[in-house]
RNA sequence: AGGCCCGUAGCUCAGUUGGUUAGAGCGCUACGUUGACAUCGUAGAGGUCAGCGGUUCAAGUCCGCUCGGGCCUACCA
């Protein structure tokens, strides 16, 4: 905010600030000229904390604001693409706080299941042990161990990003109260209806030798074959030779037909509509398999006969249900063939049984050809290796109430997508839903809350003591704890609100919830923003967050994806090391455009650890060379325009437009924007111009001085508010220099993570100056370039047919001259003759005639140059002459269109007379 | 198989609801070091906005098709 706009204030220092500067000390010494961000970012990390000003007490009447991070792997480490999501959550943050309001970053990680558990797994195995070895508890004792080890690596990762979360508030997916609400939201969802058990198809991991959810299965096109396999038909009774017809069925993966116990076609297909009732012999294993018509199959497709595998084919299993067909399992949960495939099998892996039974209906002549076939075939996300349908029995969540839910809450706009784009592959997967296989055969996670009797009855409770009561047994000792897991994504689809306490209607709750924004990758939509959102309405009724911002993935310079084993990694910590944070954040912030992945070039981190060493030596400059007793200046009658010269005039209604620009960018999640605007307000406006302005003043004598009335103190407030808006993007820079503003301590005195966001300030807006400067750097930037290009002496003579311009021009006439570096410049009212010789040009409504004399210089190239302009401004006057001639256009196009042609054509009109002069002189 | 996104300067990308001669950073070229910054300054070169067709007074922008790249979803044995 600016001084004259109060808002809620966030300026009460926190206690343990004691209302005095949080001292850094690299403060103590002189500004060195390069800056150093080693020297002072992890300081003020530390010193933030030791204040305390991140830990959040909420004041009541001020909106809240409140992030949930993405919970990372709590044994992992922070990659490129956290400290992405980590910058923009704590942009976010840190610009609510500063505008006073109860800003919650909450920070938390996650006890991912499946990840962690093999981490361990493989630890104890170099220990020549083994997870079963050591048996449940002391394995998870092994774990929490870990996890306690483990557990601070992402909070320093978090420091060194300059992350302002309130550690008080942290939540691990695993403790005690995020349990509780799972099993809160367990036993509800049981007693709904919604949570049942049974026995179903899924997709097993024989690696990790637990079922997965159908997200955690990847399809892989891989290069197979397609088998082909005659049948014989089952002959009449009592005729043992049969009839001596023969099918042929296809088939991918001849391993599973040990496990056959039919052959479908389609109902339609003629070619088999005769055997129906008969039935086919299963070579190697002498089965009979009926035939059953079955619209399933595709009769195009191979044959148009397909074997059922009912306990090892999703389809299959559909089809045996429908035709009551029995089941065999052929593959166990190791993905080795069981006894029921028969003594050839039994005991070898999924991969040997296929070439034995290759081998030996080759031998049998059953075999008739092998092609080659392109599939997919689904993969474990984490093992890697292929899936295996395995009929088992599981707990399913039926979430297609909760999944309409969500679909309604994006469609009228509880929530948004950004981008929006995704709101097609939104509703595609949520109206597709199927059940979602909740239980998983681990130990690191939370435990199924289900309780078996020994008669075999199941009781779901919210912990034992309701189990036994529910039972009507005499003790615990009686009842058998389901050994299962949840699926990781069960306890995070509850993060928006079970780390805010509930259950419980705690005061947090009521603050925070719903929370503000999620920003996390596009790659977790539906393994985790899709179930918050689906458990956010179905426990509270509302969408757990009111924006979702969708991130791309970061990827190297040339666009490839980073992996491991291409070696094109960039580690956060590294680039911090090497750029500092504020530069790794301000890039990142700034390639954030919606919907694209973002490539990253180190080479832009160093662009923008200039920019850091820019505001370093800006502020520097300013600090050494502003008058004496020059301070920042917080209220406006301190910086009454009507006072100012019109370069001050000018950079405080160019600081004003960028603040309601880069406001309007934040609140539209356009963070690229946003640090685009900020990087040209400073550098560009600021540092080219304003200081360039400010030098002759500030440099000059008294006399200079008096003509730019508080000069330092509107580069210091220009500063101070600059460093205010640079600092959710650059924290760690901002308060370094700010810090040695004077004056600053009356913004607030201990910290600029609690001094108010600038805003913009209508008083300061000077549209009249703004277009008298525009017209002045244009001129100046003509001038340089005629000069550069003909090497004259420095003698220039403008002229312009504006007096307003004229006395604004004969006003900063000494400004003009020091930026050109001129020797000297006259201003008229009237344009100088060809007579006087010299180029001459026309920019912006000012004449420019160089007047003085030629000190060499390539003339041929000078007059080509001149040629090409003239050129291309004939043939540009001639389109606009032939636009303006159109009937059409002059009726049809708006009038101020229609103007601005006209304007623009005698703009081009006058500059090529000048422009021609200059030829013929 | 369906859906989505992208194709703009050597590279990586902006470009709001269609409206001046299409922008930025980096890279490149020339010049510049009387003290804020060489992690710098000044100036410059560089684009038939993938292609074709359509709508419109007007298209990088809207529509259709083609080509090229990427991603997601999907049970064809």
């Amino acid at each position: 905010m600016s001084p004259t706009e109060p808002t809620p204030q966030a300026s009460d220092p926190a206690p343990e600030a004691g209302g005095s500067s949080l001292q850094s000390p690299t403060l103590q010494s002189e500004m060195d000229k390069r800056f150093e961000p080693s020297t002072y970012e992890q300081v003020w990390q530390r010193r933030w904390a030791e204040a305390g000003i991140f830990e959040v007490v909420p004041v009541p009447g001020r909106p809240s604001f409140c992030i949930m991070i993405p919970p990372p792997n709590v044994t992992g480490k922070l990659h490129i693409g956290h400290a992405l999501q980590s910058t923009l959550q704590d942009l976010l943050v840190r610009w609510h706080r500063m505008r006073g309001e109860n800003a919650l970053w909450l920070p938390g990680t996650d006890h991912a299941g499946i990840a962690t558990q093999l981490m361990v797994e493989r630890q104890v195995e170099k220990e020549g042990t083994s997870r079963k070895a050591l048996g449940r508890e002391a394995f998870l004792e092994r774990t929490w161990e870990w996890k306690k080890e483990y557990h601070g690596n992402i909070r320093q990762q978090l420091d060194l990003m300059g992350a302002s979360c309130d550690w008080t508030r942290e939540r691990f997916t695993l403790d005690e109260g995020l349990n509780r609400a799972v099993r809160e939201a367990f036993v509800r969802l049981h007693r709904e209806g919604l949570i049942t058990r049974g026995e179903y198809m899924v997709n097993w991991s024989p690696v990790l030798e637990t079922a997965v959810s159908d997200l955690e299965v990847e399809t892989k096109t891989v290069q197979g074959k397609l088998y082909h396999v005659s049948y014989l038909i089952e002959g009449e009774p009592g005729d043992p030779e049969g009839t001596g017809e023969r099918i042929v069925v296809a088939t991918t993966r001849p391993e599973t037909m040990l496990g056959d116990t039919a052959v479908a076609f389609h109902p339609e297909d003629e070619r088999y509509a005769h055997l129906v009732g008969k039935a086919a012999i299963l070579p190697l294993l002498g089965r009979r398999l009926p035939f059953v018509p079955d619209e399933m199959v595709d009769r195009e497709f191979g044959t148009g006969l397909v074997k059922i595998t009912p306990f090892h084919d999703p389809n299959d299993f559909e089809v045996a249900k429908r035709h009551g067909l029995p089941g065999i399992s052929v593959i166990d949960k190791t993905g080795r063939m069981t006894p029921e495939a028969g003594p050839d099998f039994a005991g070898l892996t999924r991969e040997e049984a296929r070439i034995k039974v290759v081998e030996q209906l080759r031998a049998a002549g059953h075999l008739l050809k092998v092609e080659d076939h392109v599939h997919n075939v689904g993969h474990s996300q984490r093992g890697g290796e292929a899936i295996e349908p395995l009929v088992s029995t599981q707990w399913f969540c039926d979430v297609s109430g909760m999944a309409a839910q969500a679909l309604a809450a994006v469609e009228d706009g509880r929530l948004r997508l950004i981008p929006d784009t995704w709101g097609k592959t939104w509703e595609h997967w949520l109206s597709n839903i199927r059940p979602w296989c909740i239980s998983r055969q681990l130990w690191w996670g939370h435990q199924i809350p289900a309780w078996y009797t020994a008669d075999g009855k199941t009781i779901v409770a919210h912990d034992e003591e309701e189990a036994v009561r529910l039972a009507g047994v005499a003790s615990a000792a009686e009842l058998t704890q389901d050994p299962d897991v949840l699926d990781t994504w069960f306890s995070s689809a509850l993060w928006p609100f079970s780390t805010l306490g509930w259950p419980e209607p705690t005061a947090d709750l009521k603050t925070f919830y719903p929370t503000s924004v999620l920003i996390t990758g596009h790659d977790i939509l539906f393994f985790w923003v899709a179930r918050m959102v689906m458990s956010g309405l179905h426990f509270t009724g509302e969408s757990p967050f009111a924006a979702v911002h969708l991130t791309g993935l970061v990827r190297d310079a040339e666009g490839v994806k980073m992996s491991k084993t291409k070696g094109n990694v960039l580690d956060p910590v590294d680039l911090i090391e090497e750029y500092g944070a504020d530069a790794v954040r301000f890039t990142l912030a700034s390639l954030d455009s919606p919907g694209r992945d973002i490539p990253l070039n180190p080479e832009q981190i160093a662009g923008y650890r200039a920019f850091g060493n820019k505001i370093w030596n800006a502020t520097r400059f300013a600090l050494a060379r502003i008058p004496e007793g020059a301070r920042v200046r917080v209220r406006p009658e301190d910086l009454a325009v009507a006072d100012l010269a019109a370069p001050e005039r000018w950079i405080l209604s160019r600081l004003s437009a960028t603040a309601a620009e880069v406001h309007e960018k934040f609140e539209t999640f356009r963070f690229d924007e946003a640090c685009n605007r900020l990087y040209h307000f400073f550098w560009g406006e600021l540092c080219d111009w304003y200081i360039e302005l400010a030098k002759p003043a500030l440099l000059g004598s008294d006399a200079d001085r008096k003509l730019r009335p508080r000069i330092g103190d509107v580069l210091l407030s220009v500063l101070d508010q600059a460093l205010r808006m640079l600092h959710p993007v650059m924290p760690f820079l901002t308060e370094e220099v700010w810090q040695r503003l004077p004056g600053r301590e009356e913004i607030h005195p201990s910290t600029i993570c609690l001094a108010p966001y600038p805003q913009a300030n209508a008083v300061w807006r000077d549209e009249a100056v703004e277009a008298q400067m525009d017209a002045m750097i244009e001129a100046v930037t003509r001038v340089r370039a005629v000069l550069a290009e003909t090497g004259r002496e420095r003698k220039v003579g403008l002229w312009t047919a504006s007096p307003v311009l004229e006395a604004f021009l004969a006003e900063q006439q000494g400004l003009f001259a020091s930026l050109c570096r001129l020797e000297s410049l006259e201003v008229s009212s009237r344009a100088w003759s060809t007579s006087d010789g010299g180029p001459e040009d026309l920019v912006a409504g000012i004449g420019i005639k160089i007047l003085g004399a030629k000190k060499g210089g390539d003339e041929a190239a000078e007059r080509a140059k001149l040629e090409k302009e003239i050129e291309k401004l004939d043939l540009e006057i001639e389109r606009t002459h032939a636009q303006l001639a159109d009937e059409s256009f002059l009726a049809k196009a708006p009038a101020p269109v229609v103007e601005k042609r006209r304007a623009a054509l005698a703009q081009m009109e006058d500059r090529r007379s000048s422009l021609r002069s200059s030829l013929a002189g």
